[in-house]
DNA sequence: CTAAACTTTCAATATTTATTGAAAGTTTAG
DNA sequence: CTAAACTTTCAATAAATATTGAAAGTTTAG
């Protein structure tokens, strides 16, 4: 395979996987973009080589930086902004797992909390199978919340080694 | 909190959840409904409850089966069908991480395994970049895919007594 | 066999979400 | 200061996705 087939298979594949989380299909492939890119990008450059417009180039570069895997790089003497990627991808992991729990494990979460204290009457069993299920969730839940924490603070080779053991 | 408020809000958290991830609403809303229910739920009551048509029901409800997060129940003496939510948390998560394995780890892993072998000029710095991104997302991507397969095969208390060693 | 009871399908429609692009805003060179 | 070079905003529009409901299909009781 060629390079340029290779690329734009890279950030379609990369688009499709965004949009199969939350994230926007243009916003994920603007990251492929930067991300291979060995050179910082202007908006033009982005805008031109996934054909979208400038608002929308802006809107999805702003919410990567806003996801900080992006940053705007100033050249001197030239007024047009250019982007950079983070590079390591472990940082990246990390960064995707941070918004990840922010946006699909925190709320649950918290409205699991929340809904352990109704006003259950014991002998109802509508009311008991409803306990029993928001207890089963909100342990589950908190493990896989405490689980992100410790990845978000740990560095890559402790936490593979470890988890390779597990694995192997 | 009163009982039917609890309820209101634990189905629409869970649709809201849904739907963060690639699951639809109504998908998520019924697999709440049935999570709940003391008992095996029809097509009708679910209709009734969560206020959608006859057509979503059937179609939701088909795709929870097909997940095996919920299956059908019939009762001897009654020709309508009655569905069932799998109870046990464990399992549900299992189910889920091999549902979301396989549409968001394994293709992507595909792409990258096939990028790798990509025609490179070694000097070329745009192909040296893009080889060093497909390479180190591949690792990544690909001890993703493996922490996965042990959590399929694990059970619970092993998976989680082994992962609370790292996180305490 | 056939009519009632139920389930499934799917084209039409509605809803949600993403994208455009032109106008407004900002910054800086001169 | 002001005009050129650039960035941001946002209402309009387009595209993608979900939902409806009525018609077609299937099963079973009698």
């Amino acid at each position: 395979m060629k390079f340029p087939e290779a690329k734009k298979q890279f950030i379609q594949s990369w688009g499709t996987l965004g949009s199969e989380w939350g994230i926007n299909r243009s916003m994920a492939q603007v990251h492929a973009l930067l991300l291979i890119a060995p050179k910082p990008l202007s908006a033009e450059e982005i805008m031109e080589e996934l054909s979208i417009s400038r608002g929308n180039a802006n809107m999805n570069l702003r919410d990567l930086i806003n996801w900080t895997l992006v940053s705007k790089e100033l050249v001197p003497g030239d007024r047009k902004e250019y982007f950079v990627a983070e590079k390591d991808i472990w940082e990246i992991a990390r960064i995707i797992a941070r918004e990840r729990k922010r946006r699909e494990i925190e709320p649950v979460l918290k409205v699991l909390n929340q809904l352990k204290d109704f006003d259950a009457a014991k002998s109802n069993p509508e009311h008991q199978a409803f306990s029993k299920t928001i207890g089963d969730l909100s342990d589950l839940v908190g493990k896989m919340d405490k689980t992100v924490d410790v990845m978000l603070k740990a560095d890559e080779s402790w936490f593979f080694s470890t988890l390779l053991k597990l694995i192997k």
